[in-house]
DNA sequence: ACAAGAATTACAGTAACTGCACTTTTCTAT
DNA sequence: ATAGAAAAGTGCAGTTACTGTAATTCTTGT
C-alpha cells in the first residue's frame, strides 16, 4: 500500500502503526501549509498528500489545526519542576521562564521537524493564536508550582488566600511573558529562541523594579 | 413582520436601520446561547428568532461567534490615555489596569445587555477564549502608551531599544493581568468587576517585589 | 491458519460561511 | 410628491470542516 513510511528519523520509539500514519498526515499538513498557506490548504489536499481518506484524517486529529500544531501542548518536566521549587535565585519569574523553555525544548525530539512546523505556524495568524492558546494549558499546573516557591519568600502571616491569588496571577503573567517571547522569536528580533529568552530575562529584570515602583 | 423591536432601552443615538437589525440579531444570539449553550445554538435558530435570513446574518456578523461577543473589542479612551501618560503614581501597572478597566466600562452604555452577554460568554470556553483574544487587540496600542510613561522612570542612558522591548513586555504582562481579572470575575471570586480590579491591584503590589527579588 | 481487535474506508449528513444575482426598502434631489 | 440612487435584505447554490454509522481491510497472538 504505502510506498514507504519515511525512511529517516527513526530514533527512539517503535511507534505503533497508528502513530505512523498520524505523523505522515501531520508532515503532509505542514508541507502543504508552508507551500500554500493555511487557508488555501484543504483537508482533502492533506489527505491526498498523505494517501489517506478524510475520515481517517479526523480519526487521528480532531481539527485541521491540530494536524499542523499537534494535539498536545508542552508538558512541564517532572525533575525540572522539582528543582524550580527548590530554587533560591532572586528572580522567580526568570526561573519560571527557564523551566518552561527547557521543558518545551526537551519535548522536541525532532529538531528539523519542529523548525518546519514553526515555519508553517507563522504563516497564519490563526495558527499562531492557537499555538499560544496551547501554551496557556499549563497555566493551572504552573500556578500550583509557583505557589510552593512563593510561600518561601512571603511573610508567614500572609493569608493563604492571598498566596493562591498571587500564584494564579503569576501564572497569567508568565503566559504574557511567553507570548512576548513567542512574538519576538517569530518576528525575528532574535536569531535563536535561546537568545530571545536570555534577552527577555534581562529586560524583565530591568523592568520589574520600575513597575513595582522603586 | 417583527412584532416589536424592543420598546425599551432607546437612550442616545438614532442608530441607522442597519444597526438596529444587528442589535436584534445579537440580542437573539445572546438569549439563545444562554438558554441552550453555544454549540447547541445554530445560526439558523438565531436567524429565526431575529426574523432574518441567514444571508443577512452574515452580512452583519462575520462569524457566529461575533454575533455573541460583538464585532469590535474595547478601545482606549483618549482623555484617559493622556492622564495615564502624565500620571506620577509609583505603580505603573496599577494605573494601566485602571485605564483599561475604565475604558471598557465607559464603552458599555447598556449595563443590563452587557451582563447578559457576559453570562452567554461564560457558558462556553470557546467564547471565553475569543473574548480574551479580543482584548489582545489593544496590546500594540498599549505598548506605545506605556513607553512614554516608562521613559520618565528610566535612567536617561538606557538605550531606546530596551525601552521599546520593555514596553511591549509590559503590554503582554498587562494582557495576562486582564486575563486573570476576567477569570476571577467569571469564577465569581468577587461580586463586582470593580472589586476584582481593586483586589488585583493589591495582590499585584504584594507580588511584584517578590518576583523582582527584593 | 484463524479469530479478535485495531485501523481504515465509503457514504451520508450537518453546520458554518461565501459569492452572486435579485428584490425591497430607505434616502435624496428636484 | 416622485424618480432615481443607494442601502439593506433575500434566495440559492456551492465549498469546507467535521461527525456518525457500518462495512472492510490489515495485524497480531495463539
Amino acid at each position: 500500500m504505502s510506498e514507504s513510511v519515511a525512511p529517516h528519523a527513526r530514533a527512539s520509539e517503535p511507534t505503533s502503526r497508528g502513530a505512523a500514519t498520524a505523523r505522515r498526515i501531520s508532515a503532509a499538513a505542514v508541507d502543504l501549509v508552508i507551500e500554500h498557506g493555511y487557508d488555501a490548504t484543504t483537508v482533502d489536499m492533506i489527505c491526498a498528500a498523505a494517501g489517506v481518506s478524510q475520515r481517517t484524517f479526523f480519526n487521528h486529529f480532531p481539527t485541521k489545526e491540530a494536524s499542523v500544531i499537534g494535539v498536545d501542548g508542552p508538558r512541564l518536566d517532572e525533575s525540572r519542576v522539582r528543582s524550580f521549587i527548590a530554587g533560591t535565585s532572586p528572580s522567580i519569574l526568570g526561573d519560571a521562564i527557564e523551566l518552561i523553555a527547557q521543558s518545551v525544548l526537551a519535548a522536541a525530539p525532532d529538531i528539523d521537524g519542529m523548525r518546519r512546523r514553526m515555519q508553517a505556524i507563522t504563516s497564519s495568524p490563526t495558527l499562531m493564536q492557537r499555538q499560544i492558546d496551547q501554551f496557556a494549558v499549563i497555566e493551572r499546573e504552573l500556578a500550583e508550582i509557583v505557589q510552593y516557591r512563593l510561600a518561601r519568600v512571603s511573610s508567614p502571616d500572609e493569608p493563604e488566600g492571598d498566596l493562591q491569588a498571587q500564584s494564579r496571577l503569576t501564572a497569567h503573567l508568565l503566559a504574557g511573558v511567553m507570548r512576548y517571547v513567542a512574538g519576538a522569536v517569530m518576528a525575528g528580533d532574535r536569531a535563536a529562541a535561546g537568545d530571545a529568552i536570555i534577552e527577555t530575562r534581562r529586560q524583565l529584570a530591568a523592568l520589574l523594579p520600575k513597575l513595582a515602583g522603586g
